[in-house]
DNA sequence: ACAAAAGTGTTGGCAATACACCCATGG
DNA sequence: CCATGGGTGTATTGCCAACACTTTTGT
């Protein structure tokens, strides 16, 4: 039994994952999620979230289990049974070096700039990914990708950097604003042109609410 | 490792699942759904569909994976992590009893007549159920519920016992019929009234389309 | 003053809802 | 001929998508 979890981020307004090379074994330099074996009387959420914790160095404040991968041949060396986790974190720069059991780690955007994946991680990914753009569309995910306060342009990228498609910014303020999910911050983020109003979440604990 | 699968059945209009007795144990005498241990080198759909077979004498067609349960606590004997899953036949009087592994078996109205169950298998059917009723909305996954050929009211009696609420006649053939996922059959049903039109699938395989 | 991003309303089409009567058959 | 369930159409509403200009700031 091993959890395995596909961590996500957004790095400069792109959904990244975040990816630990394999240092031995038959799969030696290929790249995975990060995971490891579920201890014995261990939880698998508490697996995954100690995983991630020898991985990457932080706590999640979202962490959901995926699917479980079964297939006998998944693993070249034994049978191992894989719960698949996905988990957001809302600054990829927290993360630091993994620990030793990996050769590296770094951070990869997605779709597209992958490299080959161990195992049926590739697999594994494109079930994060759907997950990820299903729940967008009725839930308050987006808070746990975006930093505690945000503007309104950062909230439109992230859905537009996930859904993979612009959204109209009219619609998608008003119907975000429809919600009441959002205050507004008596801050605003100055730059080199027109300063943008913050917001921030009302509820920082996953709620279910019809958004797009 | 174990697989238990939740079996739904429509019998007479209303939506039941398929529950065994234990006959030993510390929890002899409680109701679960069927499952067992996952062999050595099974895949897990096979482990799901092989404790089908034996608990049940049947093949299912439509078998789907729903979450894995790993509380060390689940079980008082020992550490089972179990993967839940959801399968669907369209007759349940086919299931013949139960293998001997089991002191009993039998059909149970959900939501609200299930007996107490063992481990956590309550939680079990709040999954499942819940996967149901979504999948309804956006797959053709009544077709494994239902007989090859029906009417027009036993799909929408369907869809009224899983979804837990009536359905305006009209507006529900409107929607169905402008999937054109139904294929209307040269037969009618005969009974002591005016004869209905029988419908079947065009495909029996899992098709994704927004139906509600 | 100009460049760049933030912010704001209206309209048209489509899809969902609500709703009531006639039809075909068996007994 | 009557009881019972099968089958059908329309009007209204609300929602979603499309669309462009004004405002605010820094330089």
């Amino acid at each position: 039994m091993a959890v395995d979890t596909v961590l996500f981020a957004l790095e400069r307004g792109r959904l990244k994952a975040f990816l630990v090379q394999l240092k031995s074994g038959p799969l030696r330099g290929k790249w995975s999620f990060p995971g490891g074996l579920v201890r014995v009387g261990e939880l698998l959420d508490d697996a995954a979230r100690r995983e991630l914790r020898t991985s990457t160095g932080l706590e999640c404040a979202f962490v959901e289990q995926l699917f479980t991968f079964g297939d006998p041949s998944r693993d070249p060396r034994s049978h191992v049974v894989s719960v698949a986790y996905m988990a957001l974190i809302p600054d990829p720069a927290k993360v630091r070096a993994p620990s030793a059991k990996y050769a590296a780690g770094g951070w990869f955007e997605v779709p597209g700039e992958l490299p080959p994946l161990a195992y049926d991680h590739a697999l594994m990914a494109d079930y994060a990914l759907a997950r990820l753009k299903a729940k967008l569309s009725y839930t308050n995910i987006a808070a746990f990708v975006l930093p505690r306060s945000f503007t309104f342009k950062e909230l439109e990228d992230l859905y537009a950097a996930i859904l993979g498609r612009t959204l109209d910014r009219r619609n998608f303020r008003r119907r975000i604003q429809a919600m009441g999910l959002l205050k507004k911050l008596p801050h605003k983020r100055y730059g080199p042109h027109r300063p943008a109003a913050l917001y921030s979440f009302q509820k920082t604990t996953p709620q279910v609410v019809q958004i797009l």
